[in-house]
RNA sequence: GGGCACGUAGCUCAGCGGGAGAGCACUACCUUGACAUGGUAGGGGUCACAGGUUCGAUCCCUGUCGUGCCCA
């Protein structure tokens, strides 16, 4: 029985619980053994995350995908699992030790922390998977992995010591991006440049052997800088080596304003003289442009600044030396003052003596942290790398040969244009959260990168031993007692990014290293969804080690969707609190409708501007389905057992029959080709407009009358139908459906493991020989599920079925749509004359005259040579349908009505005409659209002939 | 500055070379035996603007204006 009311909430958890119990989504069913797999690795959530408006398209649009090549009978695996997230996750156990006053993570150490973290995990790491559950995410659960469990550590050891080895991992002194506030680098995707207001400083340099005075333009070099707190650590000022203004300064020495440090004038292009003075300073080791200047002229590189962004200048060797005397005395001032502060007093001190010419307002672009939303400082340390540019050969050239495609591909362009110019991928991070960097080092430094501490060492004493810094005695005792070795080499303190782990996502979580049975079985993996935010981050990165490392693409396709915006289009965010809750639409509607709404507006290549309403929309269409349900459930439809729908001997079955084949195919073919929306509107549209608002009322006459083969037949098509739309929905809508399967029939088994209706044909030998024929080994744009028929069971076409049918909706639209026009109240029933009708049209009235008069609420239907005089005339499809109103209608109305009907007609006839009169169309257009015209113009000729047949009547009437 | 999108009904969006579509909102009527979370009918658009290609442009091309995003 179907209960009265659709009650999303209690589906739900119900079907949730069900599907669990089966097992309906573990990958690897004993009865899918020979199948071929279809595998999608979810993008891992933050285990600190909680369900967003991202994840819920994401996961719905992956669940469509698992839910549809599962029933079309594939071994599916959906492998879920959760990120480590290393900064966010850190900072949310950090801030919630701050909140409780708890000791701080250096106060407590760091194996007391990670303790602490583990255990935040253990309790609120299942928070998204269980919601991820009550969206109805199909994963495989059991095989639920962690980017810190066991297994992927292994992976990331191994990967990290494979790619030392080849020398694409190497440790390096370079500038990076230093954030001052969590006190760790971080790489460039995490840099976010935003434009900031500030100024532009024009400085006066003096010039080595003049005497500095303001009025004298020859004694100094103005520089332009939006920085003037690093010129503590100029060493150099460059000048375009083509601008004649500073042609014979090159070369001299400017005199450091406050510090007295000789720095060169350089000739270098990347000094634009169109900007500010046209002379800059130069700054190698605080701004990464100054930085490659300094290497291009040999200037020194000094460090002004500490890891916290103060001043660094006392004990700072670099910066206090060849300084002249006196200079202490300013370094011990100005020592630890915050950077932001010491811009303030340092220009001050540099106005004092005359150096600053002017100040301008100026908008620039400054680097801030994605997480702490500091502003980020090029600082000069020792970090680890990988040469990205070397793994990004191969990733490029996959995607250029086609093994693996962008859909939409126009994300093709940012991936090449990224991959072409990527820098060295800095993967150390000074936390503690995450993967530590498998490297120790001895006593003198040197570096020692092992997949563990035993093999760290063995390395360490040979390596000591041979360079005689331990006597092999010393070695032997060492290697054997850990007491003696205690110390001796120390662990790598840093972790590795996060997206360090993530890349290894697609094998790691099958269980690379190892060689299991599930690594030979579902790499590589079908199709990657993921958003375009993290094509950077993520996707590539996934591309690069997954080739390096398996020798394959992760993925053939690479599915990008949007961004879901609030309905004006804003990014949703918390600090502009129009953030919507997809937990809360769930609850209020369902997560069946929440599902459809993101599924329905997945457009290609467009963000989601997702207005609630949308939402309550399609939950009214659940409760549509629902009642639909409910009412073949009352007319007591159900299957038959060897039901063959193709068998129907019923028109109006063999109707819906045809009109289900068709809405199979087209939404089997719109997901194949990842155009959810079309997908979702295609079945809409069949469930509410063909199968509730035609089928099953056209069907009620039949069903509500007295037994008989008709009946019988009909029931069964009406159950058919419903069991068809139950499959074609199911991965849009699983709950809903999968209760509904459960309660219409007795079923063998759950809707979730039902057979789709259409199954792909697996290509004959001579297909694939003729294939590979026409299309060469480099054209992977066409596959060849696109290329060959997949039908398995025949369309149902049946044109004369869809005459009929079509002739009794637009009757009764027409009829409808007049009486309305007419203001005739609903309770009055009118007669209907259908005028010098055909063969046909005698044959077809009585058969439906039940269902006509039902629903254009007539009285009677009758056959007349000619209308009755003063009815009002209808065409429908060519014959006319007359209603005698005479006395109840207003017959100038009646005129005005056929006036624009007559001029509608017209229209549409010099249209034609028009086109048709142009020698050039009918030369140069495709013959079937001549022909379509010369058919609209003879119609409308016809009508146009009928109509004023009609007007005539109309007249003689009055 | 470079790149990628996007301007279609009041709103949110489809369509993308041969007569403008959906959902929501709106108007009128209807408690008809699945459904008022419903039914029926209806109003509403020089498809941003200007050129070009074409027999034919909302659709292709160019430019302009506007909006958004990404990268310097």
């Amino acid at each position: 029985m179907i209960e009265k009311n659709y009650q999303p909430a209690d589906i739900e958890t119900r079907m949730s619980v069900v599907w669990e119990d089966s097992l309906a989504f573990k990958a690897g069913r004993p009865d899918r053994r020979d199948a071929v797999p279809f595998t999608i690795v979810i993008p891992p959530p933050n285990v600190t995350g909680s369900l967003h408006m991202g994840h819920a398209l994401n996961n719905t649009l992956q669940d469509i995908l698992c839910r549809f090549e599962r029933m079309r009978g594939r071994d599916v695996l959906w492998q879920p699992g959760t990120d480590h997230a290393g900064i966010a996750t850190q900072m949310v156990v950090e801030r919630q030790l701050m909140e409780r006053q708890q000791p701080g993570r250096r106060e407590m150490g760091r194996e007391k922390f990670l303790e602490r973290v583990w255990q935040w995990k253990a309790e609120s790491g299942d928070t998204i998977i269980n919601q991820l559950k009550r969206l109805g995410a199909s994963c495989d659960w059991s095989r639920e992995r962690f980017t810190m469990d066991e297994g992927l550590s292994k992976a990331v050891v191994k990967v990290f010591v494979e790619l030392h080895r080849e020398g694409l991992i190497y440790k390096d002194k370079r500038l990076v991006n230093w954030d001052t506030k969590l006190l760790t680098a971080i790489s460039d995707l995490e840099v976010q440049q935003t434009e900031v207001k500030g100024h532009l400083w024009y400085l006066r340099y003096p010039i080595e052997g003049k005497t500095f005075n303001p009025e004298d333009t020859s004694s100094f070099i103005v520089v332009a800088t939006t920085r003037p707190e690093t010129m503590l650590g100029d060493t150099g000022v460059a000048v375009h080596p083509e601008d004649d203004r500073y042609q014979k300064l090159i070369g001299k020495n400017v005199v450091l304003p406050l510090v007295g440090r000789k720095i060169k004038i350089v000739a270098d292009e990347y000094s634009d003289p169109e900007k500010g003075s046209g002379a800059v300073k130069v700054t190698p080791a605080h701004d990464f442009n100054d930085f490659e200047v300094g290497n291009r002229h040999g200037l020194r590189r000094i460090s002004v600044l500490d890891r916290e962004g103060c001043l660094d200048l006392l004990d700072n060797e670099d910066y206090l030396r060849d300084l002249p005397e006196g200079a202490a005395q300013f370094a011990e001032e100005f020592h630890k003052v915050d950077r932001f502060a010491a811009r303030k007093r340092i220009v001050e001190r540099l106005e004092s003596f005359g150096f600053v010419e002017r100040i301008e307002p100026h908008t620039h672009m400054v680097p801030h942290g994605d997480r702490s939303n500091s502003v980020i400082e090029p600082y000069l340390t020792d970090q680890w790398y990988v040469d990205a540019k070397t793994l990004a050969r191969p990733a490029i050239a996959a995607v250029r040969s086609g093994e693996t495609t962008f859909v939409p591909k126009n994300w093709e362009k940012t991936y090449y244009e990224w991959m072409e110019n990527i820098q060295p991928w800095c993967i150390s991070r000074q936390l503690w959260w995450g993967h530590q960097i498998p490297a120790w080092y001895g006593p003198d430094g040197k570096v020692f990168v092992a997949e563990t501490e035993e093999e760290a060492i063995s390395h360490a004493l040979g390596y000591y031993v041979e360079q005689e810094v331990i006597t092999p005695e010393q070695g032997r005792e060492m290697a054997l007692d850990r007491n003696k070795r205690e110390g001796f080499i120390t662990r790598d303190e840093d972790v590795l990014d996060t997206w360090f782990s993530s890349a290894l996502w697609p094998f790691s979580t099958l269980g690379w290293p190892d060689e299991t049975p599930e690594v030979q079985r579902y790499y590589p993996t079908n199709a990657l969804v993921t958003g375009f935010d993290i094509i950077f981050f993520w996707v590539a990165r996934m591309m690069m080690m997954g080739l390096h490392f398996m020798k394959e693409v992760p993925f053939s396709t690479i599915y990008i969707h949007a961004l879901v915006r609030d309905e004006k289009g804003a990014k949703m965010s918390k600090s502009k609190g129009n953030v919507i809750d997809p937990l809360n639409l769930i609850d209020e509607y369902g997560a069946d409708a929440l599902r459809f709404t993101l599924a329905a507006m997945a457009a290609q290549g467009r963000d989601i501007k997702l207005a609630t309403s949308r939402v309550e929309g399609y939950r009214n269409f659940a409760t549509k389905l629902w009642n639909a349900c409910r009412f073949a459930e009352m007319n007591h439809c159900a299957v038959p057992d060897g039901f063959e729908p193709a068998k129907a001997k019923e028109t109006l079955n063999r109707w819906i029959a045809h009109e289900t084949a068709h809405t199979t195919r087209e939404v089997t073919e719109a997901i194949e080709a990842y155009r959810f929306n079309d997908a979702a509107g295609s079945i809409y549209r069949f469930v509410w407009n063909v199968y509730c608002d035609w089928y099953v009322e056209l069907a009620k006459p039949v069903l509500l009358g007295p037994d008989s083969p008709a009946k019988d037949e009909t029931r069964a098509m009406v159950a058919w139908a419903r069991d068809e739309i139950l499959k074609l929905l199911h991965p849009f809508m699983p709950f809903i459906t999968e209760e509904l399967w459960e309660v219409t029939a007795r079923r063998e088994g759950l809707l979730a493991l039902a057979p789709w209706p259409l199954k792909p044909v697996e290509p004959t030998p001579e297909q694939l020989a003729m294939l590979a024929a026409t299309t060469g080994p480099t054209d992977a744009l066409v596959s060849p599920a696109w290329v060959l028929p997949i039908f398995d069971h025949a369309d149902f076409t049946d044109p004369a079925a869809e005459a009929e049918i079509g002739w009794v909706i637009d009757l009764v639209t027409q009829i409808r749509s007049v009486r309305a026009e007419m203001n005739i109240a609903p309770a009055t029933l009118t007669a209907l004359v259908l005028a010098g009708a055909s063969a046909e049209t005698k044959e077809r009235a009585p058969r439906w005259a039940d269902v006509i008069k039902r629903m254009a609420r007539l009285s009677d239907i009758s056959f007349a040579d000619r209308a009755p005089d003063g009815a009002v005339q209808l065409l429908v499809r060519g014959e006319v349908a007359a209603l005698p109103l005479k006395g109840v209608i207003d017959v100038a109305a009646e005129r005005a009505r056929l006036d624009k009907e007559i001029a509608k007609a017209e229209a549409d006839i010099k249209r034609a005409e028009s086109k048709l009169a142009n020698e050039k169309f009918v030369a140069n257009a495709a013959e079937e659209v001549v022909e379509e015209e010369r058919e609209k113009r003879e119609a409308a000729l016809a009508r146009k002939a009928k109509l004023l047949e009609a007007m005539e009547r109309l007249k003689q009437a009055s």
